[in-house]
DNA sequence: GGCACGGTTCGGGCTGGGCCGAACCGTTCC
DNA sequence: GGAACGGTTCGGCCCAGCCCGAACCGTGCC
């Protein structure tokens, strides 16, 4: 069997989609969580994460009677992404709570290890506006976008990996490109670290708190709404 | 059912997935071509083709009592070759005339609408050592760059696509990246209207010719071996 | 020790879908 | 017109694989 349709199959079932899918918010889930998220038994849900795992695209790691997994990294991600964001469809409330969600995750997200929804677009048109990244058919950092990411963001870019500095990636409410790669991580990061960000649910949301408001003001000049 | 498990479940067949492989050539296919390299009923072509136009993976025009087919964009050939090299597995020829094919192949082919094998990759390290091309985390195409490109290649970039000017792509014989994006699209149309190579055979392997060697040789001191 | 709980394994039911052969349709060539 | 050919449609076979329930195992808590 080709390659090609072996990974591909890893991905072609709803379910194990669905895992993937939650999983893009970069986060290592039980098994059972996983289970209830996408309604199947947890015999299902063991059965399908075994597969993911041993066709690579997703990592394991057990702690006492816990199986925790997460993507195995920014490449499972981004072929994720790819595939997901290919046919884009909108997805529609279909009732109150999910309607909810959806509207928490349009205003701020992670996608994988970045930020997402109106205040990941934001902070890309900031740092694009302000000369820190060059949208110049492909993204790109510039020399002032480079020491910035090491003064205000503490970043230092480790020499000699493949994973580019910085990257587009499509938003599948907006529509539009955030800021994904190495300086999206890290921005995410520092965003969590420091509290400008705090999770809220069990989901990929996230709610921008005062001081976060404070400091994309004065970092960026991003007003959050 | 999920749009990411849809796009998927396209590519999770092996006969499908061998026909959009053999399309990356970038070339249109006929029906009948693509069931005779999967190796199977012209019936079952028609039905698998039809499935993967609907899913927009490829674009159909009929032509007399011929249907040809080919890969719908750049977005779908880049969505293949991602998830083909996701899981990286060298092909083993199986017997003397693969043998060959997959020699020459390595030697050089197109990989959709670019130079792939061993010329790409010289191809590629020629212009980043010269300077057209920097490979500061990520492809870019320098000042210098975009004036060669439009002065050897009489290349004009289009304003307002979003397509990259350059992109990496990883070569599958050579595990190094080789040009993809607009570049490597320009670099190997004038190749090939200006016969520095040629196709063999009805895959995608091409070969340099004379005036070629001498060209990329005076292009961007390559040696082609 | 006993119990609750998360996870796994196994057997079995069911369905989707991949494939083929046969019949059929339109084009091309003689 | 007739024959050859490329492609399509349809009916039917068959298998992969998805899912569940039941039984089981190890961990952690009381």
């Amino acid at each position: 069997m080709s390659p090609l349709a072996e990974t591909a199959g890893l991905l072609a079932d709803p379910t194990r989609a669905a895992f993937c899918q939650a999983l893009l918010d970069g986060r290592a889930w039980t098994a059972g969580e996983l289970a209830r998220h996408a309604d199947v038994r947890p015999s299902t849900a063991s059965e399908q994460l075994s597969r993911l795992v041993k066709g690579g695209l997703l990592a394991e790691e057990r702690q006492g009677r816990h199986r925790y997994v997460r993507l195995a990294g920014p490449e499972a991600a981004a072929l994720i992404e790819a595939l997901a964001s290919y046919a884009p469809g909108v997805p529609r409330p279909r009732n109150l709570r999910q309607s909810v969600r959806l509207g928490a995750e349009a205003r701020a997200r992670t996608c994988y290890d970045h930020l997402a929804g109106r205040l990941g677009v934001a902070l890309a048109d900031a740092v694009i506006t302000r000369g820190l990244v060059a949208d110049d058919c492909g993204l790109a950092v510039t020399p002032a976008g480079r020491a910035w990411l090491t003064e205000a963001l503490g970043y230092q870019h480790p020499a000699g990996t493949r994973r580019p500095l910085v990257r587009s990636c499509l938003d599948w409410t907006e529509r539009r490109p955030h800021l994904a790669g190495a300086l999206g991580a890290a921005l995410c990061a520092t965003a969590l670290e420091r509290q400008w960000v705090r999770r809220v649910g069990s989901g990929r949301a996230v709610k921008v708190t005062p001081e976060g408001g404070e400091a994309f003001r004065e970092l960026l000049g991003v007003e959050v709404g």
